[in-house]
RNA sequence: GGGUCGGUGCCCGAGCGGACAAAGGGGGCGGGCUGUAAACCCGCUGGCUUGCGCCUUCGGUGGUUCGAAUCCACCCCGGCCCA
């Protein structure tokens, strides 16, 4: 691959370089290069958000250099002390390195974790070793003018929320990583162009030379609004079941599937503008594709083609799912809301009437409409609320717990 | 340290002695429509109870009152201004 063939790939999808001579430059030198990335280590669960910058770094990966994650033990350690109210917890050493397993473990579904292309080190190994007085150097290097232009501290500022001194030390505790680990380049989302930035100032004041700065972009969560993220519950994990990943993809509204593409496949370019171009592929079969091919990144194309007839099965023909799951109980009768609860399938009984009240709620392909009226279970009966959730009844045999 | 304004349901936010499970919005959920969607329309959105109804909730703890999210005291947490 020439060097401009490397630059091509290394672009698309990218959202920014700083600068793209200066990776040309690191490219020509033909070593391997040293690719950084940070991981926050307090939340175990990687989606798809998080894949699209593991991606990137796997395609460093397979043009022969080393990606470099920085575990942040150190500063999960020191906590996030945002929260009102309650203190959060501060991680302890255990669940960090329980949390850098698993986010490890998931991680290798993307990266080529061989030793030649892959090196993990925590950050606490250098951090944890710097006096108060290291500390004063580090900060006297970055102004709070400096600091304060960073977006979401400025915004912060001027909406009167409170940004805590520590919140300063952040970038220059990732900068001085880069120090230390000799990075050529680093990876982030573009949220974190500021943070990588402080590393090549520091890298610059350290006599090294600045890695580049590659950012790319935020993927947009199943809203089609927000950032994907755990806790606005928009996103699509790792560990999502290949129906639930189909599913959740599905969903997604048409204009979004460009962005999923470039950014979570290895289409070509033309290929993503002839699927996303209405009067070439219709909509829905490009989406199909699109789930499918993610879905076959984690777990085959057996299994993708499996939710795929599934989630056709159950949504466009409206069929039951070929497997769901078994609840036992007796056979007493009872209110049909007590049933619907007793299955599993609502967070309560009031929930249970709400739902049969609004028509949401099936038995055997039979809607109800009367939350109080007796029903006897029977063996295999099957309980069906709103589209996607399903049970299957079955009878305690008499004598057994 | 002083002053001042705040802390309400998943989130934002109104309420400022009774009619408050608490307006409104967002989100979520259900129904309709569809291409599975998105957009749009309708509805629901603390728990228990067949039901009368009962229980828990408005930063915390105590108090005043027949009655408190609303008043008082102290405490905890945050913003802003001054030092």
């Amino acid at each position: 691959m020439t060097i401009d063939e490397q630059l091509e790939q290394l672009n698309r999808g990218a959202a920014e370089i700083v600068t793209e001579q200066e990776l040309a430059g690191r490219l020509a030198l033909g070593r391997q290069l040293r690719v950084k990335l940070g991981l926050d280590p307090t939340s175990p669960d990687i989606h798809l958000g998080h894949t699209v910058v593991l991606r990137k770094l796997r395609q460093f990966q397979d043009m022969g250099h080393k990606a470099v994650l920085i575990i942040g033990d150190y500063t999960a350690m020191i906590g996030d002390p945002t929260g009102q109210n309650t203190t959060r917890p501060m991680l302890s050493a255990e669940q960090i390195q329980a949390n850098a397993r698993t986010y490890f473990q998931q991680a290798g579904k993307i990266l080529d974790t061989s030793p030649q292309r892959l090196e993990v080190l925590y950050n606490s190994q250098w951090l944890s070793k710097l006096t108060f007085a290291d500390v004063i150097m580090l900060t006297s290097q970055m102004t709070v003018a400096r600091m304060l232009e960073r977006d979401t501290f400025e915004q912060r500022y001027k909406r009167g929320e409170p940004i805590g001194i520590h919140e300063f030390l952040y970038p220059l505790m990732q900068g001085y990583d880069s120090v230390v680990i000799k990075a050529d380049v680093e990876l982030g989302g573009t949220d974190q162009t500021f943070n990588i930035l402080v590393g090549r100032k520091l890298q610059q004041d350290a006599g090294l030379e600045p890695q580049v700065v590659l950012t790319m972009p935020i993927l947009v969560g199943l809203d089609g609004k927000e950032k994907m993220s755990k806790s606005k519950g928009n996103y699509v994990a790792i560990n999502d079941s290949p129906n639930q990943m189909f599913g959740k993809l599905m969903s997604i509204s048409d204009q979004m599937m460009v962005d999923y593409f470039t950014l979570l496949t290895d289409l070509p370019r033309e290929r993503i503008a002839e699927l996303t171009d209405p009067d070439k592929t219709h909509p829905k079969q490009a989406k199909v594709l699109l789930a499918r091919t993610i879905v076959a990144q984690f777990y085959g194309q057996k299994e993708a083609e499996e939710a795929a007839l599934r989630f056709d099965r159950v949504f466009a023909q409206r069929q039951l799912p070929d497997q769901m799951p078994d609840v036992v109980i007796s056979d007493q009768p009872l209110m049909a809301a007590k049933l619907v609860h007793a299955c599993g399938l609502v967070g309560s009984v009031s929930e249970a009437k709400r739902m049969i009240l609004q028509g949401g709620v099936m038995i055997d392909g039979a809607r109800l409409d009367d939350p109080n009226q007796q029903i006897r279970p029977g063996d295999g009966m099957v309980l069906q609320v709103g589209r996607r959730r399903f049970a299957r009844i079955r009878i305690a045999s008499p004598g057994k717990g």
